[in-house]
DNA sequence: CTATTTTAAAATGTCGACATTTTGACATTA
DNA sequence: TAATGTCAAAATGTCGACATTTTAAAATAG
C-alpha cells in the first residue's frame, strides 16, 4: 500500500505541526526547502502546502523569495494567548453550564469521577494525572455545544502548548549544560 | 514588473478567498483545479498552495484524490458562528472597557461622532452607515488590547460575511426570477 | 430491464527541471 | 578601515509532464 488514505501533503502537515509544537524547531528559524525534503522524504509540492497551512494557522510565516521560518515568540503573545485561552475557556463553560445537555452532564461527572480518584491514587506515572485533568476540561467545555469556540479553544490550547514545550527544553538543556558543566569542573579537580 | 512584492500564492489567496467570501462559489461546489488555472490564469503549485491555506481557514475542504470543494453551509453553523461572533464580541469590548488606554478612547470618541453625524443626514448613499458602524465597533474593540482575540473575532466576522453574502444572492436572484417570471407572465397577457 | 463489469476519459497529486532572486564572499574604491 | 560593487553559489517559486486514481459511459450478463 502506497497510502493509507491520506495524501503526502497532509501527512506532512501533521509532522511539522508535532514538530514544531514539541518546540524541535527553534523560534524564527529558517525553514529549507531542500532539507525539509530529505528529512520528511517529500517532494516539493506537498511540502509547500503543508507549510501553507501552517501560515495560516499562524506558525510558520514566509517573505517573498525569502523562504520559510517558523513563527517567532515573545512575552507579549505569550500572555495574549494565555489570556485569550482563559477568556474562552470561562466562556465556552458558561455556555456549557447554560446550554450542556443530559449526555454532557452524565460525560462530565465520569471525567470528574476519574480525575478524583486519580488524585487518591499515586502510583500511577506522573503524567497521567494532567492528561486526565485535561480530559476533565475537554468534557466541561465541550458542553458549550458550539463547534467554532471550542475549535477556537484547541487552536489557542496548540499554540500554548508549543510555548510551554519551549519554555521545557529550554530549561532541560539549561540543565543539560549545567550538569556538563559541573562533570568538567569535577574532572578537573581530579 | 512581474511581482509587486507579492508571490503567485499570495495574490491567488486573496483572490480567492474575496470570491468565496463574496459567494461568487456556491457552498459545495467543486473547485477543479483545471478551471481555477484558467480562470485565475496561474499555474498548479500556486493554486494548490493558496486553496491549502483555504483548507486551514475552513472556506474549502479537500478530500484525497477528489479533488477541492468550497466549504458548505447549515443553519446549525450559521447560529454558531453569530453566537460566537456576538460572545467573543461582547468580550473584546468588556476586556476594552477595563483595559483600553487613552488613544483608544479617543479614537473611539472619534468614531462615535462620525456615526452619529451619519445618522442625522440621510443624503449619503446606503451602505454607508453599515461600513461607519462596523468602523465604530472595530474602534470599539480594538481596545481589548489582545491581537489573538481581534483575530479571532476577523475570522469569524470573515464567516458571517459570506452568509450574509450568500443569503444575499440567494434572495437577488430570487428577485430576478420573480421579475423574470412577472415578466414573461405579463408577456402572456397582452 | 436492472445490475455488474469493462473501458476510456478526465482529474488529481507528485515529481523534477528551470528561470529568477537572494545571499555571502571577494575585490575595488574612497 | 569602511563602504560599495561584482559575481558565483545557493535557494526560492513556478511550470509542465507523468503516473495513479476517480468518474462516467458503454458493454455484458443475469
Amino acid at each position: 500500500m502506497k497510502n493509507s488514505r491520506q495524501n503526502t501533503a497532509a501527512q506532512i502537515l501533521e509532522s511539522l505541526t508535532n514538530d514544531i509544537i514539541q518546540g524541535e524547531y527553534s523560534p524564527r528559524q529558517k525553514l529549507h526547502i531542500k532539507t525539509l525534503k530529505d528529512r520528511y522524504n517529500v517532494g516539493t509540492s506537498p511540502l509547500r502546502e503543508a507549510l501553507s497551512q501552517l501560515i495560516a494557522k499562524d506558525l510558520v510565516i514566509s517573505e517573498n523569495q525569502r523562504g520559510f521560518y517558523v513563527s517567532d515568540i515573545s512575552i507579549e503573545d505569550l500572555t495574549d494567548i494565555y489570556q485569550a485561552r482563559a477568556k474562552i475557556e470561562s466562556l465556552c463553560i458558561e455556555m456549557a453550564i447554560e446550554k450542556g445537555d443530559d449526555f454532557w452532564e452524565a460525560n462530565l461527572i465520569a471525567a470528574s469521577h476519574r480525575l478524583n480518584k486519580y488524585s487518591k491514587s499515586d502510583e500511577i506515572e506522573m503524567g497521567e494525572g494532567q492528561s486526565r485533568h485535561a480530559a476533565f476540561h475537554e468534557a466541561l467545555v465541550v458542553g458549550c455545544m458550539s463547534p467554532r469556540l471550542f475549535q477556537i479553544r484547541d487552536s489557542l490550547f496548540e499554540k500554548s502548548t508549543r510555548y510551554r514545550n519551549l519554555w521545557l527544553r529550554e530549561n532541560v538543556t539549561n540543565t543539560v549544560a549545567l550538569k556538563i558543566y559541573q562533570n568538567e569542573h569535577a574532572a578537573l579537580l581530579i
